[in-house]
DNA sequence: GCAAAAGTGTTGGTCATACACCCATGC
DNA sequence: GCATGGGTGTATGACCAACACTTTTGC
């Protein structure tokens, strides 16, 4: 195996999570001084990634990411744009950061998200934290954008495909699956259309269970079936224009 | 302007087409013998691409090459995929071609793809020629699996988007427009349901011309207005799973 | 006058939307 | 016993699918 990094090629990774009604994303702190740890030269947020190794695939690369910083095995994973425009490199800061990593400035990186289940919980330290979408910090690099184009791109996916549930738990109750479909597509949907919608659908298998504990009323469970979708999503070209 | 290659950075294009009811993708020969023109060493196809410039974004490489090649403008371009498997060089030929080449045997290309208006002619010769998508000839590295994932990309978009009308005229029937989707995503579809439909957008707008020579009754003419389709979708959110 | 492509309407079923109250439990 | 989130049904309109014949022209 050939562990070399290659120099000019980067993994990027908007790892999504949802959590009390909005997405989350994490972010790794970047940091940088001198002299002297008080007075730092750049002290800012960037998303998880890296360079790639010379024998490897881009989504081994961009899984290896995922696995380092959250500790988890993948559910899902999605490439959905990469970027390389020559002026990814903002400012001084940008640039510094890159010398001093002795990466080539002109590098392009491939972008994947990851999404994660919400019962799967990360340490988070001073390096590494959950940040709203919505209130993002100051963020290096062209990630601001590559988060927005992520965000766009999951939009279309979870209204087109069963994503939606690689951010709940195996067992889930509707209202959990209503709510995770309103915070990602920023919406409000009826409760009960919802939940006649949700139940017509046989790979959304009822369980002989109930969550309690959680609210006053014991909720029914649910769980996804990928083998039932499969077999019963036949596609149908439906032309939405 | 830096016009340096960047060595292990390509970018490819899959230029589509439709031509008599099924789509066509425009390829180059790719051609090597060591003495004598008679017995060459390579001689299979690829798809249109090159390498980018130090200074160049990735979407300006794509259409220089574009237009290298069809000697258009262009009128849509999608990334959808970035492909960088290290055994993208599938066997001896692909080793060998990168080797005349130059570059490096480890490169990740960047895919687009292009539609291309069926008034608009190119000039083919021995190097350069349309393919029907189900009858493609030997292709190198890849590139069978990169017009796959193209095609499976633009089936989806079309569903989605209006993007169907830019492998149309300007001036189209509602008959070409039918069988424009019939030909992309391989379908039959109900003339009158059809026509129904289309004549129900508001941003399909028909002109007081018709069209004379063609078939034995003149047909009405069409045209997409881009201005009128952003106006009127308002993205309305549907959870089609 | 006939061949060839253009163009036209109705019906039944499915599915999305709008909308307001009762239920089971914890405290 | 009351606060909290869980859970339920009906009526209306929009849209999709199925289906066969007439119209206009070139030759």
């Amino acid at each position: 195996m050939d562990f070399r990094k290659i120099a000019n090629i980067a993994v990027d990774c908007v790892i999504l999570r949802l959590d009390s009604g909005t997405v989350n994303i994490l972010l790794t702190r970047r940091f940088l001084n001198m002299y002297n740890d008080r007075y730092p030269i750049i002290d800012d947020w960037v998303l998880t990634g890296n360079h790639i190794n010379r024998s490897e695939r881009l989504d081994e690369a961009a899984s290896r990411i995922f696995k380092e910083f959250t500790g988890f095995d993948h559910s899902y994973m999605e490439q959905f744009l990469t970027f390389g425009n020559p002026k990814r490199i903002k400012n001084e800061k940008d640039l510094l950061w890159t010398k001093s990593r002795g990466t080539d400035p002109r590098s392009i990186s491939v972008a994947y998200y990851f999404l994660l289940q919400s019962d799967k919980n990360i340490v988070e330290n001073s390096n590494l934290k959950w940040f709203r979408i919505d209130k993002l910090p100051e963020l290096g690099f062209d990630h601001k954008q590559i988060i927005s184009r992520a965000y766009d791109n999951l939009k279309l996916k979870v209204m087109s495909e069963p994503v939606i549930f690689n951010f709940l738990p195996d067992k889930f109750t509707l209202n959990e699956l209503q709510l995770a479909y309103e915070s990602v597509l920023d919406i409000d949907i009826d409760n009960r259309n919802f939940r006649k919608k949700a139940t017509g659908k046989s790979y959304i298998v009822p369980l002989d269970e109930k969550r309690v504990g959680e609210s006053k009323k014991p909720s029914k469970l649910y769980m996804f079936s990928k083998d039932v979708y499969d077999r019963t999503s036949a596609k149908n070209y439906v032309i939405n224009v």
